[in-house]
DNA sequence: CCTCCTAAGTTGGCTTTCCAAACCCACCGT
DNA sequence: ACGGTGGGTTTGGAAAGCCAACTTAGGAGG
């Protein structure tokens, strides 16, 4: 059988890679050098230049040069960059449910002054799409 | 300088290895047998022996035998598995609107009769979780 | 001028994973 | 006894990853 096509799978394609979603987590964070990244993850320096190129040529990361003269340069999120925060945020929040032991490294406190507790909800109705409220439909098929 | 400490980075020690999610994602469409998963999936039967053993070991899946004679098993979510839905949904939403190209290949509708459109939103207001919206809080610092 | 320093990678050498195909074992139906 | 199925393990070569050292291109200090 040939594998099922799949959005999940497309995204994995792109920022399935090891050190690809950490060096977002960095930018995110706003440390946009090279440098940064790699000592704010301890991804090896050849890989983060491979990772890197391969964010911005899908598109997710681009080069923005900071000064000319010795060329260097940041990398900036992109919109398709931005949309992936909602992915690391849901990633942290398993983490930290699940994963991480004890004191939470960080926390984030949304606009109404209460710390995020990030849920994902349906756009239409408002309520949370639990696995339980959803049901696959297959796509364009007319029933 | 320390790599970060982070639920991103744990997360992604369980989770993050290439074909872990997509096995998960065959577990959630209920193929939870391991043939299933390798076909749907694509993956090497040996990386897909090894993701699943990490897996069960970091308490995601456990197995459930479903025949003792020829003993027979299935991959069952855990309540840690099942929390990763989010994760996978998240991740299907930036595959569908910046990475596939042209037809869906699955929508999921919610129960509300809407097809889902997610968004993430905090808990405590219902606002979305927005980039801008959120400031990081040095975890747990007292004012 | 000579040397050191920083940023952003490259390069070389070694180790680990990945992948595909073959193999294995226990059972089942015929 | 013979082939088929489910759930893996083994094997051997290809690819990717890791680390340390090197490069390039321009400053800064002496």
């Amino acid at each position: 059988m040939t594998p099922r096509s799949c959005s999940v799978a497309n995204a994995l394609e792109i920022v399935g890679e090891r050190w690809s979603l950490l060096a977002l987590r960095e930018v995110f964070f706003g440390n946009t050098r090279f440098d940064q990244i790699a000592a704010n993850t301890g991804v090896s320096r050849d890989v983060l230049a491979a990772r890197l190129k391969k964010l911005v040529t899908a598109g997710v990361l681009e080069k923005v040069q900071y000064s000319t003269h010795p060329p260097r340069h940041e990398y900036h999120l992109t919109e398709s960059g931005r949309a992936l925060h909602n992915v690391l945020l849901m990633l942290k929040e398993w983490g930290d449910q699940y994963v991480t032991e004890e004191p939470l490294p960080l926390v984030y406190e949304h606009s109404c002054g209460n710390v995020l507790e990030p849920r994902v909800v349906c756009a239409s109705c408002g309520e949370e799409a639990s696995l339980e409220s959803l049901t696959r439909a297959p796509a364009s098929a007319a029933s």
